[in-house]
DNA sequence: GATGAATGAGCGTTCATTCAT
DNA sequence: CATGAATGAACGCTCATTCAT
């Protein structure tokens, strides 16, 4: 009984996973507005079962969300030991937007959704604990300005994402880039205070809390 | 006679301007997949009188989108008559961003529509133009780093935008000035060139060709 | 006065004659479900006015057909004359053939309104009058089988129209004169009465009354 | 196992025939344009299942015509077996008559259909197959002309379908038949070759080649 | 009288979700 | 448990007809 019974989670997990991973790769080609028929489709499923799975489409799509703030959060992890503090930062940051510019559809989803479900509380203050490690080792290093705060990176991820879809024909795909390093410019220490000598550093807002 | 005719058009134009309002709105509050209808019934005219303007729903976004072109590009003349060159691209980017703020959905829509329409290349062409002169102006005056394009303040508009709308509930409304903060901070001389005096400076991926 | 009434009334004779010539392109090239507003555009005239002349879609259908009957009683009367009255039973049939190849969308319509209106009871009654002459002028010379009646052209004007109208691409668009020769055919004497010396003539269902 | 399956199957058959059956009837009645809202109200489904069995409204007029193909090859082959090779052509265009008479709308669907799609060709070769073989039989017994090809019926049985949908009211139904004995005459032998025997015998056209 | 503008009603079609097997 | 079938509600869009100028 017990056999069955795990042997039919067993089945109905590999379905989940299944589900997940086509409905990734159908967000990331035709948007977040694919149906739950291309998904199930593609997954091999049936397209009650992926119903079963996710009551909702939103279900889905927020599963897919927390899985990326779970990898967000290993990569955060990775990054915190590389000998060089400063490129660790780097690192987190060039990982986001490189797994962005690949995901199109889903990552603009993720900021739609970083908002609302309390359902990626968890993970999202995970991932504020690691990248909160991350800036504060910069910083005790002097690698990165004072001012941020580890928050901040999980913001930055969204406007970075956005870096990496400008859906500009004609435009090398890597052209996120470029953009990035003038932001990760901006992110030295230099930059908050020595810039200007005769000039007042600029004040930047204060950081947000969240939660 | 010229009387008659133009007041036939003044009351078609009037409406056309009332249907681009209440687009804007409704795209502003639901996102770009807001019905027609609603648009329709937020103008006060009928949903055929819609598309007698703007045959597609597409065509419309697309004119909202050129008027959002044609506003960036007056704001880029104005602040290419402030005295300070710096201050130029500064205002301009933050009016950017402010108003992306309000926009919300049709932000995005920008950045979906820079794309595609040749019909927007006019408008293009003539904002790259002037954000080209801001650059060029705060180079010559040694305030902007030398490595940035005029193409790129149009492709930055859309980031920027996206720092204007995290649609984290709770945070302060303001909270993209802290982000332009930084990224402003990235685009100085200095942030390219001499902030790490013993590392070699970044460097950057060349700029986009546009068209 | 009269004057300025009669110019006006010249002014909207031109315009309605322009309406019907349009719609019968119009019609021609789109079928019947073509919209009023490519008519009264190809006519040079507002919708409005269209509207004004035909406060119908269908009375202007119906105007169409109704010429059609005229011409079809023209182009009986001009067969009347010929010397050969058989000759002048097949010409007419030809002729009608041969418009309604280049006719398409309105031949459908002349079948779907030769029922309804009593408007065109007028044009009926002149055309079967006409055909009715044809037919007896044949029958004299024993050039047509006698169990045919006038009305009857009129009503083969509808299947003859329907054999020119064959929609099959690749066909030679004059088809039509193959199965229209079969037809004619059948209409001979002999084709009623001394086609099968030992079988039994076939006995046609009696003629229709109309009206 | 296989019973539930084709249990499913079965139900969703009997949707699909149902639907069939009250585009047949719908469409008799109000002709092509008529809705599929009211197919589907007549069907006893919601619209949307309609759109599951027949992705576009085409693709329903498409099926309705295919099954008519059908049975016009059932037909022919039915009237293959006459004793009688000439009782077999008359049964034929009789029976392919008297269909249209009950099809209305859907007969001229026929016409517009047959041309076009090429998901017919394989019902189109069959039913011409066949045809082919009722014509040349029919012609060795010397009941028919021989000008006649296989194709021809095919064809003919549009012009067919048009005598027998003459929408005029108070005609008695079957004045068809009428129209159907006259064309029938012109098909024999005689009518081709011995009508006149002072005169030279009609040159028809040659037939038409399909595919 | 002539016109461009306006519109209500309707159309074909899609889709997230529920139901029956 | 898994599934294909079913569906209501909505969507973008069209059009014959009316209205205001």
């Amino acid at each position: 009984m017990a056999v069955v019974e795990s042997a039919l989670r067993a089945d109905a997990a590999r379905n989940r996973e299944r589900i997940v991973a086509a409905a990734m790769e159908v967000f990331a080609e035709r948007g977040l507005e694919a149906s739950t028929a291309e998904i199930a489709a593609r997954a091999g499923v049936g397209e009650a079962t992926l119903f079963r799975r996710f009551p909702t489409k939103d279900d889905l799509v927020t599963a897919i969300v927390a899985m990326q703030f779970e990898e967000a959060a290993a990569l955060a992890a990775e990054c915190l030991e590389d000998d060089d503090p400063w490129r660790g930062v780097e690192r987190f940051l060039y990982g986001m937007a490189e797994r962005a510019s690949v995901d199109h559809g889903v990552a603009g989803a993720a900021k739609e959704k970083c908002v609302a479900s309390p359902s990626l509380a968890g993970e999202r203050r995970r991932l504020i604990d690691l990248t909160s490690q991350l800036v504060r080792r910069a910083q005790k290093a002097d690698a990165l300005r004072d001012d941020i705060a580890g928050q901040d990176l999980m913001f930055l991820m969204s406007a970075v994402a956005s870096l990496s879809d400008l859906p500009f024909p004609g435009l090398r795909a890597d052209l996120w880039k470029r953009y990035l390093g003038i932001f990760l410019d901006g992110l030295r220490p230099e930059a908050a205070t020595k810039l200007r000598p005769g000039a007042p550093a600029r004040k930047l807002l204060e950081a947000p809390e969240v939660e």
